[in-house]
DNA sequence: TTCTTTTTGAGACGGGTTATCAATTTCAAC
DNA sequence: GTTGAAATTGATAACCCGTCTCAAAAAGAA
């Protein structure tokens, strides 16, 4: 009865795949994961602290590994910590980061993406999720 | 009378405008640097060991991080470790990655580089370079 | 219920990077 | 060239994020 039935059965069949079993834990950290586009362990601890606050940090890092595992999260090294995307997220964004300052903003761009359909085909390839940074300087920090 | 003598006047520019000041470290780690695509800090401590074994790997770090400030360099977190990528190389690509197997397949795409272009400067930003990962499953894999 | 296997939580640990600070170097002004 | 204020260096301690360890708890098949 959850509305993250789709990926809970993902989950449930990597799970099984693995001889892994199915968790109170692994069970609210996906709910709570799905609910946003990407996260980091540490604010998905503080986060959930309130719920269970004998839930531990390293539980968390290591069910949002497992997610990448089963195809649900994709990790990011942004800066000195690590983001983990929600995949099923369609408008998947991508990312403006300035070099100098560090700010990071946010966009999307169809065309980009049709363009990616087409290298990857090409190719042979069937994309599942892709990563696109833009890194120089933004208007402030041109000088 | 060095071979990058663009590159050592931005620095010493840089240097100018900040009340910085040019030592022999500086000019040591930008010689080898210039010679390099990319680099960590700690290949550089290894490489420079030779030629001065007292520099210390703070001040490899605090110099990379000023070539960035520079606009010389760009850092780019993989995995744990920092990638300084030197700017003045051009020569870009992106890559296909097998989620599976772990294939990787290098390409190039004009058009998507114009596009990027585009929204970089729709967002004020001049774009120094990118990184580009499509991650799906190669023909071979698919099954 | 029983028993084996996996998972959890708490904290120790580890690798990469940054901060600290006394000694040294740079460089502008004499 | 000397001098002296200000920046830099090198060694290492501290820091942060993420992983590992291991005893106790939970899952799930029989």
């Amino acid at each position: 009865m959850s509305k993250h039935a789709k990926e809970m059965g993902i989950l449930k069949e990597h799970l099984g795949k693995h001889q892994l079993k199915f968790t109170r834990q692994r069970e609210l950290i996906l709910d709570a994961f799905l609910k946003q586009e990407h996260i980091t362990a540490e604010e998905m601890y503080h986060q959930l602290a309130r719920k269970d606050p004998h839930l531990g940090l390293a539980t968390i890092y290591r069910t949002l590994n497992l997610f990448c595992e089963a195809g649900l999260a994709q990790a990011r090294h942004f800066g000195t910590q690590t983001q983990y995307d929600n995949v099923s997220h369609k408008g998947h964004h991508d990312h403006l980061i300035c070099t100098a300052c560090g700010k990071i903003v946010e966009f999307e761009n169809c065309d980009i993406e049709r363009l990616q359909e087409e290298v990857a085909s090409r190719n042979g390839f069937t994309i599942q999720t892709h990563r696109l940074e833009l890194y120089g300087l933004c208007s402030r920090c041109r000088h």
